[in-house]
DNA sequence: GATAGGGCCTCCAGTCGCTGGAAGGTCAAG
DNA sequence: CTTGACCTTCCAGCGACTGGAGGCCCTATC
């Protein structure tokens, strides 16, 4: 398999695998003419790192997440913990936008919105009284 | 004030603040020792900038933010444009968060955390099968 | 007057995870 | 034989800072 199918495949694009060659995510097999040649386990590991990535794990913790899932001698402890500590940031994240989105739309809300200049979206920001 | 001072007041960190001076967000004065010197008015604009970036504005946005703050002519319709696109963008990241935290609780709910190694986190990064 | 310490200066590099583009080699079809 | 789609490498840039090196300035103390 050359970058494109395997790109078509496994839903990244072929910078995005090239760039996860170069940071030593896969090894990829090379032709005479110098183009890449996937395997089956290279496509595997591909979408393994698409997943991941949805779920929002960094590459350092995709990384980990590969190398956990390569050793069968693994505790699962590991992963979850993993896992774990990637949720509670996630949720931290949440917290810290629904607060944006909060003071946001009350903001929005009492604002007129008209051609005339009076703003209290100005007028919070530039006194930090709501 | 040097910048300092000016730091200490606005609640951002020095390097920030010379960052904002080098895209043009503030321009201080300069005492003969090649020191910033801080007006009242920067200070302003500086706590105004950390305010908007509190919420979520990117600078781009903060740079056409004060400059509708200062415009008195300005129209608060383009205020609450602006927010509203922002604040839609916080929720489109909201919800994909909240996708990603749904997802990685309920595999971490069904991960015994144990010392053997059958995880269901790692089988679903595999197979993208729950 | 020397020195120590803190604050200030500039400039460069790195963060994260790609992404765009330039310049060029390869391959299959017509 | 040319066209066009693919592939290659390498370099630069995104956003919003942040860290660090190397060096000047200012004040206080000895």
């Amino acid at each position: 398999m050359n970058i494109g199918d395997v790109a078509q495949k496994a839903g990244l694009p072929p910078k995005t695998i090239r760039y996860y060659e170069d940071i030593g995510l896969i090894t990829p097999l090379r032709d005479t003419n110098g183009y890449r040649v996937f395997r089956e386990s290279d496509l595997h590991k591909l979408a393994f790192l698409g997943r991941a990535r949805t779920l929002g794990f960094t590459i350092e913790d995709c990384r980990t997440l590969l190398a956990l899932y390569e050793d069968d001698t693994r505790a699962s402890a590991d992963v979850k913990d993993l896992a774990q500590a990637h949720l509670a940031k996630i949720e931290d994240k949440i917290t810290q936008l629904e607060s944006m989105r909060d003071t946001l739309s009350n903001l929005v809300k009492s604002c007129a919105g008209d051609n005339r200049p009076d703003c209290p979206i100005l007028s919070d920001l530039a006194t930090g009284q709501h």
